[in-house]
DNA sequence: CGCTATCTTGATATGAATCAATAGCTGTGG
DNA sequence: CCACAGCTATTGATTCATATCAAGATAGCG
């Protein structure tokens, strides 16, 4: 039961009940493997399920007109996508795997009972859902209003964040599986300038990048340069109700 | 009671049942306005209440450095504030009155009661999370990918979207009470540059604007520009647990 | 009737896109 | 084990969108 990666994520939340772990290892069944490109939904699908991510990188997609791409946000081990879609029957945005994944499927209905039944679980699915609500509105600042250095270095943290959130480590050294392009389309730039900024970040000591590996040399003057907050080390849960037998 | 915009905002989506909306007009009371240009609360403010706009219009900012600023999102009449600001105890953007605006605030522990006795409202409530999601990552892809001239396109459509879905008409006219440097602070664009792309916009008639009066003149030649899906008619509640007494 | 915020318009500077060509890796099959 | 195919990364030359700087022009407001 605690090897659900979706229980070990909200146990860092909140100290689930025995009730509250039975009921979302409920959810989380029928893992399903899906090699690395392959496009797990379409923008417009009709989704009637959520997903958890069990291993791997998910990203959240959106075309436009002339094929470019915008990555809205990317998903790790823990993270419950679906997220957009559930607000209505279409599908916002593809969802692809970046790398190989592992991904839970449940149906929307399952996300219905758990609301009747574990109100708590339910502030702490809303609450989630304002995390994420968050980000993006941290990359759209990001987006907005500050060139193409700040907003690479804003990517770099926020990803070195959340994965610091999941490992509980600190580690300067990350894993990033995204090549130059993605990065681009992640950040709003074309993959040869993404290519001159790393060029130069490298040359400003401020980050080493080798295939997939990136090191945040010099954290805090990169902070400084992104004016990066982190905000995903915990949740204020005082409003939650009580946990339900 | 139903003298409630939050009723009235949610009755669109839902059939409440009278339990249900006693529960939200509960939540809505002490009615407080707050002039124009006035902060609601500020970037980092420990927040420990949600805002129901009443009346006029709101927006979330966020400051950068150089005294830059970017808009995350315009609040009308019936919105749910506090949004971001309920995963975490900081806010994570301040809230500004853009035209004179009345609010209700209420606290968050009052969520939580709500949660618990009614799973359906909390479904609600989470929907309409997700729909801000959504309507940030529209937002993303069009600051990421698009030039100038879609952006404000998209801006529009959006916000007369969001209007429409609230008024229930259908009118090309809409009332943005915006000055130039905010649409610009919305769009990620300078005041200057914002004013050549609405006059190139006017000699191509796609709209016309005089104050804070805008005329989506061409609404279909705008929707191709901005390549909008209007996501804001209705929300699935198929999923949603069934309504308690 | 001025005052101040907003808008308009021009000249110039700059970050980033685009176009284009080459170089490096990685995996695959002969 | 080599050679080739196909991504991914690097680098340069040029163009384009948008920012910046600067100076008026309007218009609402007290």
């Amino acid at each position: 039961m605690s090897d659900s990666c979706f229980v070990v994520r909200l146990n860092r939340y909140l100290d689930l009940t025995p009730s509250e772990m039975n009921a979302i290892a409920h959810l989380e069944r029928e893992p399903r493997e899906y090699h690395s490109g392959s496009t797990l939904w379409q923008e417009g699908d009709d989704v009637s399920e959520l997903l958890i991510v069990h291993h791997g990188w998910a990203l959240s997609e959106t075309r436009l007109p002339a094929g470019k791409r915008q990555i809205l946000r990317f998903h790790f081990s823990g993270d419950l996508i679906g997220a957009s879609g559930i607000a209505f029957r279409d599908a916002a945005s593809s969802i692809v795997a970046a790398t190989d994944v592992v991904v839970c499927r449940f149906p929307r209905s399952a996300l219905g009972d758990t609301f009747n039944t574990h109100p708590r679980l339910a502030a702490l699915f809303f609450a989630m859902s304002q995390m994420e609500s968050i980000d993006l509105a941290d990359r759209l600042r990001a987006l907005g209003r500050s060139e193409g250095k700040a907003r690479l270095a804003n990517l770099f943290l926020s990803i070195a964040a959340r994965m610091r959130a999941v490992s509980g480590e600190n580690n300067p050294v990350i894993r990033i599986p995204l090549t130059q392009s993605d990065l681009g389309d992640a950040v709003g730039l074309t993959q040869v300038h993404v290519n001159r900024l790393i060029r130069q970040m490298t040359e400003e000591k401020l980050i080493t990048r080798n295939r997939s590996t990136l090191t945040l040399v010099d954290e805090p003057r990169l902070i400084e340069l992104a004016r990066f907050v982190d905000r995903f080390s915990a949740i204020d849960s005082s409003w939650f109700p009580a946990a339900k037998a």
